[in-house]
DNA sequence: ACTAACTCCTTGACGTGTCAAGTTATTCCA
DNA sequence: TGGAATAACTTGACACGTCAAGGAGTTAGT
């Protein structure tokens, strides 16, 4: 590889700073949602389902909208089907797919657990920054976030 | 928990922004590192190394530059130090603590690798964001690091 | 000087994430 | 109308992350 784009110093400040959320705040938010019988990624599925009308997703789309793979999206369901949190049916139109609904119980949970979860990010996150900082933050993650969903291009593109 | 502080629209734009790059950007840069036989962990620990003077550093100081757990950094370290990365040594000031030491085969892995790595944060993060947003995104980035890096009082408030 | 508390680090067990491979169903196209 | 290519999802194996527990050394209170 010859001539790297090696980081300028806004950017090595930019990617330290998110290597440190990551690592530091990242485990603890986990930590609270656990103490819930929670995982981070099972609240992440349960809130794409609880924003999709009638409560109900087709897997792939849940997939995508919880920033997953299908296979994690797979092995982490267990745990919500099994309790009933959630549940999964075929798709009438195509015999491929799979819907996921969330049922009371599991919109029940959510709604338990979403103070705690909330007043971590705050605590963690936005308590250090104002009102413009944030809206800054917002808008190049945004940005970011935008291209890496939009593209997938960007991903795997390995020959 | 009463009266929660939801999140208003800008700080639900940064979190959501945030878990889409984490869960998206990130498996992707450690695919690159796992091709070069390392992990994203062995990656910043040898960059913690590198940068410190005489490529020596305590293993506690060493773990907290890299964000890692005692545990964490204990169970990484083996790869690196089985391979002839890394030397660790008992501090002779200290009979508790060691001192990791980056070997020049060490060294020359970090420096192979890293062209790679910079070009995919390069491609994943900083090519969708002009000078204006990267460095907004570096001083949002910085104060939270700074805030969750320097009061440890922030994690594990938990009675 | 003795012991309790603390620091530094390691270990083992267990649950999660990832990858590769496999199953079943649909689409494409010749 | 076949048959290959593609899509949706699942599974198993293996490696990583976390937690709780523990060993060894140092500090501090009395």
């Amino acid at each position: 590889m010859s001539d790297p784009r090696w980081l300028n110093e806004q950017q090595a400040v930019a990617w330290r700073g998110l290597l440190a959320i990551i690592n530091r705040a990242f485990p603890e938010i986990e930590r609270t949602l656990r103490g819930h019988d929670l995982l981070a990624v099972h609240y992440t599925i349960l809130v794409a389902l609880s924003e999709a009308p009638d409560h109900t997703m087709g897997l792939s789309a849940l997939a995508d909208a919880a920033n997953l793979s299908p296979s994690r999206l797979s092995h982490r369901m267990r745990t919500l089907v099994d309790r009933g949190d959630v549940v999964i049916a075929p798709d009438p139109e195509d015999g491929r797919a799979k819907n996921a609904h969330l049922t009371p119980p599991g919109l029940a949970r959510l709604e338990a657990v979403a103070p705690h979860h909330v007043e971590d990010v705050q605590r963690l996150i936005f308590d250090h920054l104002d009102e413009t900082e944030t809206a800054a933050l917002a808008d190049a993650l945004a940005l970011v976030a935008a291209a890496l969903c939009e593209h997938p291009e960007y991903l795997n593109p390995r020959p």
